[in-house]
DNA sequence: CTGCAACCTCAAGTAAACTTGAGGTCAAGC
DNA sequence: GCTTGACCTCAAGTTTACTTGAGGTTGCAG
């Protein structure tokens, strides 16, 4: 069956869907997030599932993803065309791996931290003394011990 | 006892001990997170503990807080004398409490997210539907479900 | 006392992710 | 059929967090 007239959307109406700004739309396209067909009158009309991949785009950001990684998850979607339930499931697990070693990352962080919140000591340079004889002293004495 | 000659030391030796280009020293010192004195020639000379300081912000900033929002945090440590150990518990303290809830934050997205796996709906369009008459359906669908 | 690595300032450049503005067109309801 | 809100393009501006470059000074090792 070819697509009926309701799946076609304007920005704006994606827009309020997404709680992204028009000109945001507008920039993601630039950047190839997303794609639009245009009217007779060169307006924008996108797919409805658009505003499905924009959430995913608004999740990955809080993730921390830059537009050109998350270009690169949403490259696994087909293009210009609905994606279907396997598309989004295989898109979402491989979201959820980032969420779990974000995860991870923090709470080595954490562990890390708590360590150190006893003897006051941020960069363990001061922990670096008990451990005599490490290889902190060589390595300089920076955060990459807490950092990954 | 007054400070001995060795706890000032030079911006290349703080850039060495905190893996940060001496630059972002430079730049950290105009937005106010680290002070230093300055040598009869105009050199800069930071405190030992600065290198503590700078990793703090390294981690800070993992964390995704911005300059503005660390000097913040840094605010509670005294300026331009060596923090004690009582400071900086508070202040890793602190750090641990956005930790914590960054930790949080990301456990509820996985788990919204592991529920929308199912149905291969991130925006929770879908799941609207078998949850008739819900709120969603009124206040849109975007991704406000999945973050914060 | 000299050489040269390390330091200084200040202005401008960069990258990411957008927003704003000017100047103009489209389309849907009355 | 006209008005008006929504849409269009393109250039320039904004913020954050730095880096780079030019042109000059300092300070320590030998």
């Amino acid at each position: 069956m070819a697509l009926s007239r309701n799946d076609l959307i304007p920005i704006g109406v994606l827009s309020r869907r997404t709680g992204l700004a028009v000109s945001a739309i507008r920039y993601y396209e630039d950047r190839g997030l997303v794609t639009s067909i245009r009217t007779g009158g060169n307006q924008r009309r996108f797919l409805r599932s658009d505003i499905r991949r924009l959430s995913f785009v608004q999740i990955a950001q809080k993730l921390g993803l830059g537009l050109a990684d998350i270009a690169r998850e949403l490259a696994a979607l087909p293009q210009g065309r609905t994606p279907n339930v396997m598309d989004w499931q295989r898109i979402s697990r491989s979201l959820r791996k980032e969420i779990d070693s974000r995860i991870q990352l923090l709470t080595r962080t954490r562990n890390k931290l708590d360590e150190c919140i006893g003897c006051g000591c941020l960069s363990l340079e001061r922990c670096a003394l008990y451990n005599k004889d490490d290889r902190a002293a060589a390595g300089g004495t920076g955060p990459r011990y807490v950092l990954d």
